[in-house]
DNA sequence: TCGCTGATCATCT
DNA sequence: GATGATCAGCGAA
């Protein structure tokens, strides 16, 4: 098949809106490989994190040095380090010129399990592995070095593949931010075990439409 | 299972 | 100088 088909599907696909994008990233699976092994998960919750409109957004006040990326070509990473010690891992959307992006929050690890196990010593549950964005990325081995990587280049070691989705799509409120944590713009697999357990609001009947 | 707290630093005001 | 798209560990219920 025609790689280069394919990644111009899939760059169109990204150059929408992060809103629109973010559900159907859900069951699509990431790829990185180094010099220990590859590991590939498969993505089970996101955030769509929308550009100047969305004041969660990185990209709230205009670009800055930090979010360049964000206002980029879609199909690249835009990683940030947060609270002094952890690295999040976006996927650039909207077309070049304009900001957007999806935070990968969750995923379950398809392949290299070992080397995720190396990376994250100490965690016993598989689901624990990649739950949550800071695991995620510490699970992939990403960090800054990695920001602006073309996950579209098939010379990147990160890539993104499409993937069948497999159970139904949940929405909810965004975690962990204070503007705009109204909107529903989280959404996961119904039922994935490695889905984060935050329920923000503390609504124990939190149940949203199956 | 839930809720609170400390750790720790790049980025921006 | 303040802030934060977080996590792990702890104690209480």
């Amino acid at each position: 098949m025609g790689a280069g088909g394919l990644a111009l599907n899939l760059r169109t696909f990204l150059a929408r809106p992060a809103l629109q994008v973010a559900p159907e990233l859900l069951g699509a699976t990431v790829r990185v490989d180094s010099a220990e092994g590859a590991v590939l998960i498969r993505l089970t919750e996101v955030e769509a994190y929308e550009g100047p409109a969305d004041p969660a957004s990185h990209a709230f006040r205009g670009p800055t040095r930090r979010t360049a990326v964000m206002f980029g070509p879609p199909g690249r990473l835009y990683v940030y380090f947060s609270y002094g010690m952890h690295w999040c891992v976006n996927v650039v959307c909207q077309p070049d010129g304009t900001a957007g992006a999806v935070l990968l929050r969750a995923a379950d690890v398809v392949e290299g399990i070992e080397l995720v196990r190396r990376r994250r010593p100490g965690v016993r549950a598989e689901r624990d592995l990649a739950r949550g964005p800071a695991r995620l990325a510490a699970s992939l081995g990403l960090t800054g070095h990695d920001d602006g990587t073309d996950l579209l280049d098939p010379s990147s070691r990160a890539q993104l593949v499409t993937g069948r989705r497999t159970a139904e799509i949940c929405n909810g409120p965004r975690v962990g931010i204070s503007a705009g944590a109204e909107l529903p713009w989280r959404f996961w697999l119904s039922g994935a075990p490695s889905v984060s357990r935050f329920r923000p609001g503390k609504t124990r009947s939190g149940r949203l439409t199956t």
